[in-house]
DNA sequence: AAGTTAAATAACCACCGGGTTAAATATACT
DNA sequence: AGTATATTTAACCCGGTGGTTATTTAACTT
């Protein structure tokens, strides 16, 4: 009823060209050729690319002539989304943990600054 | 200043053991040993997915004797989660669009309905 | 010093991923 | 029918990945 889409969609994101092919298509529907303009690399790879993200299911192409158009498929960001989130409270216990660490060294450095008022009055 | 880490944290997502292993260790610290246990897999193949692991940046080890004991190290999945925020929209849109399908639905139904209401009396 | 446990490394294998060039297919245009 | 454009498929290369078994290193234990 839920097969893990998780690997073969991570799989598919650890591509810069692929990142970069969902980042355009975030702008809207595009043809193969115009998704290609940006790399430097043959038109079949950038097919290859296309299959890899309609395998994973982040893409949906259609047919107008002989144009195939894709679009972005929101789904499988959403699982990605959904995963990722069971570890938030990790990197804001970090977050956390780092800003004690800056407060105490803001602390210290009032400290300091107490200190050097307290003490004789520099030369200028 | 910023390296592109998410190609290299995607990849390691990839692979459902060691989505496994990072569940593991989101409930704590623990040795090769143990985070090798719900796996029929030999030592070997482990040590091989926490160097992956490792070197993305998702997990860092330390030394307690001859135990080298894993933690969950969450900056990579912050910007994991940051990367896929970015698509937020998309699939809220989405659910939206559903949501207005099902209430369209909801709307037709209640129109057959009236339809119905308005009908000679069915057999039963 | 010898033995035990934890973990990593070496060497190997099969397969997959990302790229190429060349050829095939699909659709539109004339 | 013939040509042009858009895209895919085929065949190939190379390096990386995921697994294995056998060996080695590191640290504790007796």
């Amino acid at each position: 009823m839920s097969p893990d889409h998780l690997s073969s969609t991570f799989a598919a994101l650890a591509d810069p060209t692929r990142r970069a092919i969902l980042a355009r298509l975030a702008s809207g529907e595009a043809p193969v050729t115009e998704l290609a303009k940006p790399f430097d690399m043959s038109m079949p790879a950038i097919s290859k690319h296309l299959k890899v993200l309609e395998h994973a299911g982040l893409i949906a192409r259609s047919r107008d002539a002989q144009w195939r158009p894709c679009r972005l498929e929101a789904s499988r960001l959403k699982e990605v989304a959904d995963w990722v989130e069971h570890y938030r409270r990790f990197w804001e216990q970090s977050l956390d943990r780092l800003d004690d660490y800056l407060r105490q060294l803001k602390h210290q450095e009032l400290k300091t600054k107490e200190k050097k008022h307290g003490r004789k009055q520099p030369k200028h």
